[in-house]
DNA sequence: GGCCAGGTGGAAA
DNA sequence: TTTCCACATGGC
């Protein structure tokens, strides 16, 4: 798994750098397709959480680079069946778990069905994959997405992080990271923490309306009435119709959490943008368009894949209407 | 200043 | 069953 491995000392904390293969990928596609929203692009890289770890983790080629607290590290070790001290070694299938270096993405793409603006959104979207998000962080996320631009759920994933998350500082590698030597990045607060804060304390952050919503669906989840974890077991069919149970989490939500937080790859979102890429692309003169008519023909048109094909046609419609 | 954004939920027609 | 509308916020 891992080809590389080097422990640098930079003072107070120690940096661990692993380089992972990482085959058919672009990591600024895929951080920036609006899948996940906290990212931050940093140097040559990009600094966030993978659950509670924080890393920098910047793409070499046809590899990784990736760079995580030493302290994480270890408690991770601790807290893990893995006594074994390759700390490297479980870097690295953390990373290549979350980017989902499994999925193969070469057969996914075949078999996406081919038409013009299909086949454009391929080419375009060459190495972008569906990573694997803590099934939590995903849900809340979305339910902050309401009539949000991508630019604004980044703001309020950063701010739900920097109030209510864990404070964790990353130390640069050789060189340091584009003029700042050490970062504080944020995990994102647990259930339990939102739920024990109040709707106004949610408001702050910028959430508006959606605060009812993340509170009571937090609070769901800490309670124990809800278990994401056991909802894993679901069938498509289950798993939707128990996540449109919660709280501010309705079809197009539903469908986003099974398919980044469950890899359901079948899930297809429709949100206004892929709405308008279905109209114009495949219904050019249907007047009457309704929801059930575009979920039934996503379902059958677009394949077994069809949550990546949607991905492929979201962020390739969103990335060329910039500058028009 | 109006328009739009990875929508949802409840009421009215 | 379908359509309509309120709900917050911020960038352009």
């Amino acid at each position: 798994m891992s080809v590389g491995r080097w422990a640098l000392d930079v003072g107070r904390l120690l940096v661990r750098l692993t380089e992972i293969p990482a085959p058919d990928f672009d990591l600024e596609k895929t951080l920036d397709s609006g899948q996940v929203f906290h990212w931050l692009k940093v140097g040559r890289g990009f600094i966030g959480t993978i659950g509670e770890l924080p890393i920098y983790v910047e793409q070499r080629g046809d590899g990784l680079r990736v760079w995580a607290g030493d302290r994480q590290l270890d408690r991770l070790k601790r807290s893990s069946s893995d006594r074994t001290g390759d700390n490297g070694g479980k870097l690295g299938r953390m990373v290549t778990h979350y980017f989902a270096f499994d999925h193969p993405l070469a057969d996914i793409c075949r078999s996406f069905p081919r038409d013009p603006v299909m086949d454009a959104a391929k080419k375009f979207c060459r190495g972008l994959r569906i990573i694997r998000q803590p099934k939590w962080e995903c849900l809340a996320t979305f339910i902050c997405s309401s009539m949000k631009q991508v630019a604004h759920i980044r703001q309020i994933s950063r701010k739900l992080r920097e109030r209510f998350g864990n404070a964790r500082h990353l130390a640069a590698p050789e060189g340091g990271f584009a003029g700042a030597n050490n970062h504080a990045v944020f995990t994102f607060p647990s259930a339990g923490r939102l739920a024990e804060s109040s709707e106004k304390e949610l408001r702050e952050c910028a959430l508006g309306y959606r605060a009812r919503n993340l509170l009571a669906t937090a609070r769901l989840i800490a309670n124990g009435d809800v278990d994401l974890a056991k909802m894993s077991e679901l069938s498509d069919i289950d798993l939707r119709e128990a996540l449109c149970q919660l709280p501010g989490v309705g079809a197009k939500v539903a469908n986003c959490v099974m398919l980044f937080g469950y890899q359901r790859l079948h899930a297809f979102p429709i949100d206004v943008w892929i709405e308008r890429v279905l109209r114009q692309n495949y219904f050019p003169r249907t007047r009457k368009l309704n929801a059930a008519r575009l979920r039934v023909f996503t379902e059958n048109y677009f394949g077994e894949h069809g949550g990546y094909a949607q991905q492929y046609l979201f962020h390739f419609a969103r990335i060329c209407s910039r500058g028009r």
